[in-house]
DNA sequence: CTTCGATCCTGGTAGC
DNA sequence: TGCTACCAGGATCGAA
């Protein structure tokens, strides 16, 4: 599951292999591939062809490639199995190849959007005025997120405790800090020992300073180790945890002991999803929702 | 306005 | 063996 860390490889990837390029010709295999593109697949193909990338950018889970004017960006999403992939030219095509990126140099490579479970995707868009890393309009709502210099701390923690929710809820929620999913939200709240129930409101600043500082641990560590997974004909992506899932904590640890205190880790259902937690270091709140 | 939950998708696996 | 049910989960949208 591509998060904050996972992204960031793709990104410096792209930096190295597609930056520069010019578009000779776009294939979209798959409709659903290019659905946040208004226009369509046609008019997705017919609008980058020709066209330049610039410095491949990102902000928390989203990609974008500015084109040469900077009026618009291709924005790139991964979902949960997305992946793109520079490879040769005559390689076969992946099983889940939905959007195929063919260049007019001499390279030899093209940029391909594999994706299996299809909640990923690429469209164009507008970059929001005065942007100078071609934002696209549609994600002007994302937060920064904590390893982003233009972070705004102190906004971020007196927003966290505004909300009436929960801690990872909020720590899921993009519009207030980008870039965390449910692996990422499970280990800094078990490095924090901090229970995903809490209520925001009851965390003081001291407290979630500290589990911000987790979060850019947990996320800077990841990055670490997901960069040695890289090589030149594969913009990374194993759309797994690549190294970094033997270094979890919290996730997928299902009553196996506790890294700190030996006790059998929990998995509850939650929101559809898991959330994976040490009974002991981690208690739940007295007033539970 | 804010918060919450259902929904999209497909391959792997557990269970019968 | 072959089938079904369930699980993974980010973002969006409509409901409360």
């Amino acid at each position: 599951m591509p998060e904050l860390p996972e992204v960031e490889v793709v990104r410096r990837g792209l930096a190295r292999w597609v930056a520069g390029r010019t578009v000779a010709a776009v294939e979209v295999l798959h409709p659903r591939a290019v659905r946040r593109h208004t226009g369509g697949g046609a008019d997705f193909a017919a609008r980058l062809a020709g066209r330049t990338i610039g410095a491949p950018q990102r902000r928390g889970k989203y990609l974008w490639l500015p084109l040469d004017d900077r009026d618009l960006s291709v924005l790139a999403h991964l979902g949960m199995s997305g992946q793109l992939l520079v490879q040769p030219a005559g390689a076969p095509d992946e099983k889940h190849l939905r959007i195929r990126v063919r260049f007019a140099d001499s390279a030899g490579t093209e940029l391909r959007f594999v994706d299996q479970r299809t909640f990923g995707g690429l469209s164009l868009h507008p970059t929001v005025p005065g942007s100078a890393e071609g934002l696209p309009d549609v994600i002007a709502h994302i937060a920064r997120d904590p390893l982003d210099p233009g972070f705004d701390e102190m906004l971020y923690h007196a927003a966290l405790r505004a909300k009436r929710t929960t801690l990872k809820r909020a720590l899921l929620d993009q519009s207030l800090i980008s870039g965390i999913g449910n692996i990422y939200a499970d280990e800094a709240l078990w490095r924090a020992k901090l229970h995903y129930e809490r209520p925001t409101t009851t965390l003081a600043g001291p407290r979630s300073r500290e589990l911000l500082g987790h979060v850019r641990d947990v996320m800077n560590a990841a990055l670490a180790v997901g960069g040695t997974s890289f090589d030149s004909l594969y913009v990374n992506v194993n759309g797994e945890s690549g190294y970094f899932d033997r270094s979890l904590d919290a996730y997928g640890r299902e009553d196996e002991p506790c890294r700190r205190c030996g006790t059998p880790m929990r998995r509850r259902p939650w929101m559809n999803r898991s959330s994976y937690f040490c009974p002991r270091c981690q208690r739940p709140p007295r007033v539970s929702s």
